[in-house]
DNA sequence: TTTGGATATGTTATAATGTATCAATTGTGC
DNA sequence: GCACAATTGATACATTATAACATATCCAAA
């Protein structure tokens, strides 16, 4: 992600956080450009350490888990249930736009491509969903596989 | 679970390790046999504790882990990454036939209802795998939300 | 039959991930 | 300034998972 498109997104996120009625702090800023300026996901132990070694300054474990809850709880960032992990996206994202996402995680080299799935989608694939009578809560799936890059280097 | 199907799809099993050209260890069998009559998925402690009330004998958590991911390896129980626990099916299942599996976790009671996904159905979101140029080598989706039942009741 | 190798389990230690609790601080409106 | 809510710090602890090495078990080949 160049300059420009990370201030812009840090500006929006500003923005969400404020018609939250909550603040953009200092840490909060400096946390979600982390995951916004690293192409894989990161945890919350891996944004403290980097915490300390991007800034003079650093934060608590503790204090990481409750900023990455609280960008999550704004859909500023997501988690990865397969990686304990964390990641965030650029202002155009469909993260953003709060609709369900399915991740695409690489194996080898960890990065994570994002596609918008729409309501048909989630209904092509899971055509038997509707019998269940379950109502779903989930805004995301995640696919563990071989991304287009790796499979090249390794053939 | 009853009785017959229990015995049923425990000899199954046991067939099914004998094919990989491993054994049926009276372990595995008890932790398997916890993960059937079980109607919430547990996680590697909560088998440890069950194998000690229900067995006069105990296992190392240790072994725990080693065993789930052998009955993994062998598609006899699949682990939930939303919630890091277990769960197994009957002989019947997709998961016996290692089809891809939607799993329908419900927030309130834990109860998770399989349904088998199909990879036409699967396919039929490769025109945006195409895209990305990204092998899956994933057999489950899971979905959290709040099941009929639950639903009934707090309605 | 014994010995070698693969499989399985025990044991201990430690890493990694996550939560509870209470105190301190910071900022904002009154 | 003061009261109040939001935020962060700090400590302790709980939960989940793996590493490393030792021991046991079983079967097959010498």
């Amino acid at each position: 992600m160049n300059k420009q498109r990370l201030t812009s997104t840090l500006n929006k996120a500003k923005q969400v956080c404020l018609e939250h009625g909550r603040k953009f702090t200092i840490q909060r800023k400096q946390i979600l450009q982390i995951l916004l300026t690293t192409d894989v996901p990161l945890s919350a132990y891996e944004l403290a350490s980097c915490y300390k070694l991007r800034t003079s300054s650093s934060v608590s474990v503790m204090s990481v888990y409750r900023i990455l809850s609280f960008l999550e709880s704004v859909n500023l960032v997501r988690r990865l249930n397969s990686a304990n992990k964390y990641i965030a996206y650029g202002t155009d994202s469909e993260v953003f736009k709060r609709e369900t996402s399915l991740f695409l995680i690489c194996r080898h080299c960890q990065k994570v491509e994002t596609l918008a799935v729409s309501q048909s989608d989630v209904a092509k694939l899971f055509p038997h969903f509707d019998d269940a009578g379950f109502t779903s809560q989930t805004k995301q799936f995640e696919m563990l596989g071989v991304c287009n890059e790796c499979q090249a280097k390794l053939a």
